[in-house]
DNA sequence: CCTTTTCTTAAACGGTCGTTTAAAAAGAAA
DNA sequence: TTTCTTTTTAAACGACCGTTTAAGAAAAGG
């Protein structure tokens, strides 16, 4: 009678599953959420697509939890460096680049990381923010709402002086640059001389958190200095 | 024997068309490009779908030539802008704000100008780049190579010390911000207390450009302090 | 052992997709 | 009008989609 979870000690349903999840990560990672057919998922997968239905129900429930799956420990992390940053900075405010910092690091480490993975995927992410199925909103809602009111909370106490907009303006654009620079920076390399390659993704998050911390400094400052006059 | 340019003084002909070109506009723009089906774009452009391929030859063409004829005055009011700063400066390197503007104010009156295609359909451009559709590729090349060339010419003038990587990844990260914002703006709304309405995108260009500006030039400077050391 | 639950599989279902065909309608040119 | 080209239309084609069914295999519990 106990369906709720089912024993994972079988060797055969825990590998179905892990594979499934693997096989999707990698073919919607390439070819978008459209682009994939349940049979590919599953033919790379070495079962079949009942199976696949069987451990995620829809194709819609599969896409959730491979991103669930991959983003809750990028999210955990975040919040981990920003609690490290408050504890270091002993109740003061944090600078906003400390609060980037937490929020975009995470991401070098999880495309360079040996087990984590790898820059596509976190185009695969970027992608999914501006993809327009309806029920990948509800899955930001829950996989990003919390951890953005907690960072709104930390930039509004490093700028008590600020408007809520003008906060939130900026912070938009960070996210923005962030998901934008992942989604494309595989697509804009062709717009440079080749400079671009696969591996230096680490690298970019350390130039994306100069540019952002700056954008977003010049940005308060500008709106202080008009509001000043 | 002519069949290179028919005649398009007909009443019927041009008005199909033209008609078709709309409505895919309106359901793409709503529902992306995998969302929509022919059957739906020549039933509300009161016609059928051997019409929308007989003028378009196929989905992807339809989706090729939408996108140009929107993206085409933009771009060509982009060079404009730059052509009226280079004037303007007599010859002198710009600042780097000044090639910002260019790049990014055409977006804004291209979404509010009475005519003009909506917020909405610049979240569909911004999408484009970070669908994984192959043939959105060369569509992009074509639009953008020569644009992305000019603008780039104008940025190297105007910091001549800086290497070309940092200026690539600054233009990128610009760009980057650009196409995130304007992709995402309506979806990270629910994080903000919905401060987020659809006519503002002219004063989120203004926004924009401040903050682009200012991560730019934060970015070569830090690059500039650092290598002075 | 036998029973019960969990998992896998082949096959099929109902639908929708982009595209094509072929013939009729509408203009244009003469 | 007659002839030729351009445009519209209904209908069909062939393929593929996500999902389900039903039956059997494998493991767990007793």
């Amino acid at each position: 009678m106990i369906v709720e979870e089912p024993n994972r000690s079988a060797t055969r349903g825990a590998g179905t599953k892990a594979r499934i999840l693997n096989a999707a990560e990698h073919l919607f990672t390439a070819r978008g959420f459209a682009g994939v057919t349940m049979r590919e998922v599953a033919r790379r997968a070495a079962t079949n697509v009942a199976s696949a239905h069987y451990h995620f129900g829809s194709k819609e429930g599969l896409i959730i939890e491979m991103l669930r799956h991959r983003i809750a420990p990028i999210n955990a992390e975040r919040l981990r460096l920003l609690e490290k940053a408050k504890r270091q900075s002993g109740g003061n405010p944090l600078k906003p680049i400390m609060i980037f910092k937490a929020l975009l690091l995470p991401i070098g480490q999880a495309a360079t990381g040996s087990k984590g993975p790898d820059s596509r995927f976190m185009q695969l992410v970027g992608r999914s923010f501006t993809e327009p199925a309806s029920f990948l909103e509800k899955v930001h809602r829950r996989l990003f709402r919390e951890l953005s009111d907690i960072f709104m909370v930390e930039l509004r106490r490093s700028h008590p002086e600020a408007q809520e907009e003008d906060l939130f303006w900026n912070l938009h654009f960070v996210v923005a640059t962030m998901l934008g620079a992942l989604a494309n920076h595989r697509r804009l390399a062709p717009f440079s001389g080749g400079l671009c390659n696969d591996k230096d993704v680490a690298e970019m998050i350390q130039r994306l958190i100069v540019f952002a911390s700056g954008g977003f400094a010049t940005s308060i400052e500008n709106i202080k200095t008009r509001s000043n006059q």
